[in-house]
RNA sequence: GGAGAGCUGGCUGAGUGGUCGAAAGCACUUCCCUGCUAAGGAAGCAUACGGGGUAAACCUGUAUCGAGGGUUCGAAUCCCUCGCUCUCCGCCA
């Protein structure tokens, strides 16, 4: 949510940053609600002063005996306005409030203008591609011979699911320890394991609700109609353990993560990635957050984009960074940083990690704050990444390490994880 | 699933219809006293949103005692619904 100070005071220069991400805002609609918002405000809290006044008033005097009949007639008139203007005053709220919570965040300066992703901003391309001296297959090929199972997904699920099978399965698992270590040892995370169905309040802190509720899986518990939502993204769990609460300066950097399953319905994406294991309702991501002191968050940004390419060195796969354009970002974030890994197979990068400073955005749903230097709750700001999708990782290996013969060989950081195995040989 | 107890400020904890945004203690801040330390004394110390103030200081109003609704002129206090925590029983990985 974006600060409503701002739209108060810069109302045109929040139009023209919106603008560069698509966004409209509608300034009148504002403007009127506004003022309406004021007038009535001002009303209530004085029908609500002279009742109060009125009720001690009839207190003091009914303890000295006295009639208080009188008092008791003109809080009644008092009563009847305030109850009418007050339901007035509650609408325009929610009005105000739900017209705030579909704004998205605004771009940082330093984010390139566009709004197609044709528009990102090639940062760095690191590690050396592979040359082949025979024709590459994709993974969906390469799979099949080695445990990747669509049509059992498609059997078990629907459309958008996979099955992993025997060392394929093994190299999955690897791969999420493998990561959770780097980032719990070497960049200082705390390890955690968190809930994978979240309430509508974690998700309207972290900005998914209530605008992005067709991109979800709902469930409910047997027999109640409460709605609990599978996470989109270990953000979402992450992100709000401060939500509602006060942290100590001390205390910051938060930083966490965790392996966790991700649940996108993937509404809107019909036709696109539909072979092979990019795009599925279901996959593992490492997650990395960090909730820091608003002066350090861009510096936080940085360093957490190391983080995630670090993964991606460690296991020698080739890879770009992008800054993300203003019409690319996701709706919470005022900068992001993408890194894409090469695909052999189709000649392209393919994004397995975004990371996000989202500054206050989310801290404003959150109620996240931090005790400042000088006494005063001040808003966090908190950042995410991931470090990394462990299934498109494993397609970049299985597309990037593949041999001749179809096998696959193992990464050498990921040879011990697999218990000593150094190639996945599949069955002829 | 059954039975019971509870949810009050950063923490502990009092408060069962009015003068209560809330006693007291702890913690914290400033000051005083004492040669440091310890002890003692005084004052201050919740959050959000309005109004005033050029702004800060400050003044002032409203709301908030798990959440929502109700009763009442008036609710932390009474009633209803929900959530959560704890104890006991049952069930379960």
């Amino acid at each position: 949510m974006i600060d409503i100070n701002l739209l108060r005071n810069n109302i045109d220069e929040v139009e023209s940053r919106l603008n560069s991400r698509g966004f409209k805002i509608d300034k009148k609609s504002f403007i009127d609600f506004e003022n309406e918002r004021k007038n009535l405000q001002i009303r209530v809290q004085e029908l609500q002063e002279s009742r109060n006044d009125l009720s001690k008033k009839i207190g003091t005097e009914k303890s000295k005996g006295n009639n208080v009949s009188e008092y008791m007639k003109s809080v009644g008139q008092t009563n009847d306005l305030l109850k009418e203007q007050n339901s007035a005053l509650e609408l325009l709220q929610s009005k105000i409030q739900e017209f705030l919570l579909d704004i998205p965040n605004l771009p940082h300066e330093s984010v390139p203008i566009g709004l197609s992703e044709n528009e990102n901003e090639v940062l760095r391309v690191e590690g050396e591609k592979k040359e082949f001296s025979f024709k590459v297959k994709d993974h969906v090929d390469l799979g099949e011979r080695l445990g990747l199972d669509f049509d059992l997904g498609v059997k078990l699920s629907g459309a958008r699911f996979t099955t992993i099978r025997s060392s394929l399965a093994r190299l999955h698992r690897s791969l999420g320890q493998f990561m959770l270590d780097i980032q719990t040892q070497e960049h200082g995370y705390e390890e955690c394991y968190t809930p994978y169905l979240v309430n509508f309040e974690s998700l309207k802190g972290t900005g998914q609700l209530p605008k992005f509720e067709e991109d979800l899986f709902i469930t409910k518990k047997g027999g109640s109609e409460d709605k609990l939502y599978l996470i989109p993204t270990g953000e979402v769990p992450l992100t709000n353990f401060v939500r509602d609460s006060i942290v100590d300066l001390t205390e910051l950097p938060i930083k966490l993560t965790a392996l966790t399953p991700c649940f996108r319905s993937e509404a809107g994406s019909y036709g696109k990635d539909t072979r092979g294991m990019i795009r599925q309702h279901q996959f593992d991501k490492v997650e990395l957050v960090q909730i820091c002191h608003p002066n350090e968050s861009y510096d936080v940004l940085d360093k957490m984009l190391s983080h995630a390419e670090l993964i991606l060195k460690k296991l020698d796969l080739p890879y770009r960074v992008m800054s993300l354009c203003s019409g690319d970002m996701g709706f919470g974030a005022t900068k992001t940083f993408d890194i894409e890994v090469w695909m052999p197979s189709q000649g392209c990068y393919r994004e397995v990690s975004s990371i996000s400073n989202c500054e206050d955005f989310q801290a404003r749903r959150l109620k996240a704050r931090f005790k400042d230097s000088d006494k005063k709750n001040k808003l966090l700001h908190t950042l995410n990444g991931s470090g990394i999708a462990v299934g498109r990782a494993m397609v970049a290996i299985i597309e990037n390490y593949q041999l001749k013969n179809g096998d696959i060989k193992v990464p050498e950081a990921l040879v011990s994880y697999m218990n000593g195995v150094d190639v996945i040989q599949g069955k002829n």
